[in-house]
DNA sequence: AGGGTATCCAACCGTAGGGTTGGATCATAT
DNA sequence: ATATGATCCAACCCTACGGTTGGATACCCT
């Protein structure tokens, strides 16, 4: 059965795991054909490159959360569980920006107009939300959750280098508390009066 | 002119930057023998594998960072500041474990027992300092405190695109307002009576 | 039916990667 | 002085990688 769209939509979940998992060097081609039960042929021909393949997983990748948009925040809480809890389960966006940070080189990113719109859609969203009287506040707030929620996620290996030992309930059981009380502060109005620039 | 130790400090210090900038899997052994002028075979007598470097490279980074031990705080803004100075000054440790947080694989880290001792000090002059009541919540503290000094460092392609166009300036004046004013939320006395475990 | 095109795939290519080897060179101790 | 062992290094090995090629196979239009 021939359908380029289905092998071209294989390669991308093959790829997406892929990368996710070993990072844009690690990643292996031979792999992903073989996972995808597809050549490596259609992969260069749909995707250029392993940069290329790359840069499409991204953007197929941020498509996907892009389904988000024009969804409410909801209370402080609710924004730090349900971010924590997306990363959680579905790791590979966070994993994907993790390598593409580490591995920036100047020039410009992948699906950036689409990134930047969307952002700038969601900080306008928390902004009316919250009744927040700034918009680069708010940016910094939204940046600020964000890293918040996903920090336990992006770094594994220090949480439990800090947990106290045989205490690792208690902890998790404060780090929630804790990050809850500084995503409320984070959104508090900022009464200042500064120009919105 | 012969020194082992010397040869073995050269390669360390390659292998670091080498490390640090391409990560486990595009680090290149050669690149690494020609900047630090020594010989492969001496890098493989030294440090028996690829991965044998890069945990050796860890170890030695976080020594040279294990000289903090003892240090104090100072105030939240100055927590966060010192921190986030640090990780734009010299990224080499985020970035490393970064790198590491993306490739764990379930076997123990390098240096582990070093570096749960090292946290747990900093923990308990933390606690000290502001005087809280809980051990756990104060670890959760600090790992929070981290992850918000370095998550400007850690994603700054997302700072970047959060970031309203033409507004650096402003973004970034309150972006370090609100990582000062949680900082010191998350520093508040904690006053519940829980068992510390 | 059959020509044309998009899709598929097995086999191949060049290279650069991690890792190894065998011997040369130097410091030291007797 | 010379035996010993640590240190150094040029050249080598082999595999597996990213990427390519040439032809085969299915689909579509007339």
């Amino acid at each position: 059965m021939r359908d380029a769209e289905a092998t071209r939509r294989r390669i991308l979940d093959a790829a997406r795991a892929e990368f996710s998992r070993y990072g844009p060097a690690g990643a292996r081609i031979n792999r992903i054909a073989s996972i995808s039960a597809a050549n490596k042929e259609r992969i260069y021909a749909n995707f250029g490159s392993k940069e290329g393949l790359f840069d499409a997983v991204m953007v197929d990748t941020l498509a996907v959360h892009g389904k988000m948009k024009g969804v409410k925040y909801g209370s402080p809480e609710e924004i730090i569980d349900r971010l924590h809890g997306t990363h959680e389960r579905a790791p590979e966006l966070l994993r994907l920006m993790l390598w593409e940070a580490l591995t920036l080189d100047g020039g410009d990113l992948p699906g950036e107009e689409e990134r930047r719109k969307y952002y700038k859609e969601r900080v306008s969203v928390l902004q009316k939300e919250y009744g927040l009287s700034n918009t680069a506040n708010t940016a910094a707030a939204l940046f600020l959750l964000i890293g918040i929620a996903a920090w336990p996620s992006t770094m594994p290996q220090l949480k439990a280098l800090v947990t106290p030992e045989g205490n690792n309930k208690e902890f998790d059981k404060r780090l929630f508390e804790l990050m809850h009380r500084i995503a409320a502060a984070l959104l508090e109005v900022d009464d200042d009066n500064d120009n919105d620039g």
